[in-house]
DNA sequence: GTCTATAGGCAGATAGAC
DNA sequence: GTCTATCTGCCTATAGAC
């Protein structure tokens, strides 16, 4: 998910340090100045780039929806096990939070009053995208068996992601990452079938 | 949990406004010209009553913790059975999303990085608080037969807490309190033993 | 594509009159 | 306690030279 600074085009490497400083600080906690003294640019080259913070913001969102599209895909393709696809899913945030970020979305999901209308549309469909995907994962995993839970699937995947979401959001003022993990895996064992989970436990033994 | 802004001294309607401000836009989101335009005064009467930003977070939060500590006492008095202490518990987040507004410590953990000291060490408390509590409830019903649930209480309510800000969070882009009532109860029927849920169900016929 | 220079506005904060 | 007046600093943004 994350990428380098060095070796990349002036705009990536501005999305790059705009981004970090948005997951950390949020949209209305940084400015240009901040990006231009990190990169040793002017605050009125950036203005070239993107014609103003909330273009930037923008292709932030856009990037980085993109981008979490690209690693469900790799999800998807590498774990065809219902379950392991949520215990990746989790990862993913949990990578996040290991670089003492928060999730760009839910960052700015906090600040979503403020932001620019296209912001938080981005904003929204990025949460689609993910509710989406969790609930094709959750229906794959009642039907392999892997999975079990009451209630609909749609709802169980705005569990999942709010229960993420909310778990970095608490764990980064302790900066504790093992507060993310505790929750985030109690969170993912109440969707797992009691019956697969101690089939893999015998097979462990 | 929420207050009245008339009839109440002028620092009181100051912490109500900015308050509402906090919770709606964050701590890096308004102003003091916001609060003084809202009550019809001056930025400089402002700071006679809070010194600064700074001091008028820290009263923020106190006051928010304080609220909070006495709501759950409230629940502790009003309702004996654990499983009904949590839907009361997910409702007092419930009535705050419903009033167009983030938990103040969730906007404010989003913001951690960028505010003053105290105001973090203060956060921190106030989940400290709530994971206290919510801990003790889930003993309780562990005891009580009421709940069921693997792992530790103390993880269980990092999960709670957690899915329930979560949920708030990423409700809010939609203006739609169902989409967090779906989740929580999602979330809270995972801590239910299923007897108990059985035995209720059976009660209702 | 990056710079200097600057505009215009709003931020948090203070002094001192009433 | 609240006001007017003001300060300093940072913000986003633009014009125009190189």
């Amino acid at each position: 998910m994350t990428q380098e600074t060095t070796d990349a085009s002036t705009p990536d490497r501005i999305l790059d340090v705009a981004e970090t400083l948005v997951q950390t600080r949020g949209f209305n906690g940084f400015s240009y100045a901040h990006i231009a003294a990190a990169l040793g640019i002017t605050k009125a080259s950036l203005h070239y780039h993107f014609r103003g913070k909330a273009e930037l913001g923008e292709a932030l969102v856009a990037r980085y929806s993109v981008r979490f599209a690209e690693a469900l895909d790799d999800i998807d393709r590498s774990q065809p096990d219902a379950r392991e696809k949520l215990t990746s899913y989790a990862e993913l945030y949990s990578g996040v939070l290991r670089a003492e970020r928060m999730c760009l979305c839910g960052m700015l999901a906090a600040e979503y009053e403020t932001l620019p209308a296209p912001m938080g549309a981005a904003i929204v469909r990025f949460f689609d995208a993910n509710s989406a995907w969790l609930t094709g994962v959750l229906i794959a995993g009642l039907e392999e068996g892997t999975l079990a839970f009451d209630g609909d699937p749609a709802d169980g995947a705005q569990t999942i992601l709010a229960g993420l979401e909310g778990a970095m959001l608490v764990a980064r003022p302790y900066h504790d990452p093992a507060r993310f993990d505790a929750a985030a895996s109690q969170l993912l064992a109440s969707f797992v079938s009691p019956v697969a989970s101690q089939a893999r436990a015998a097979q462990r033994l």
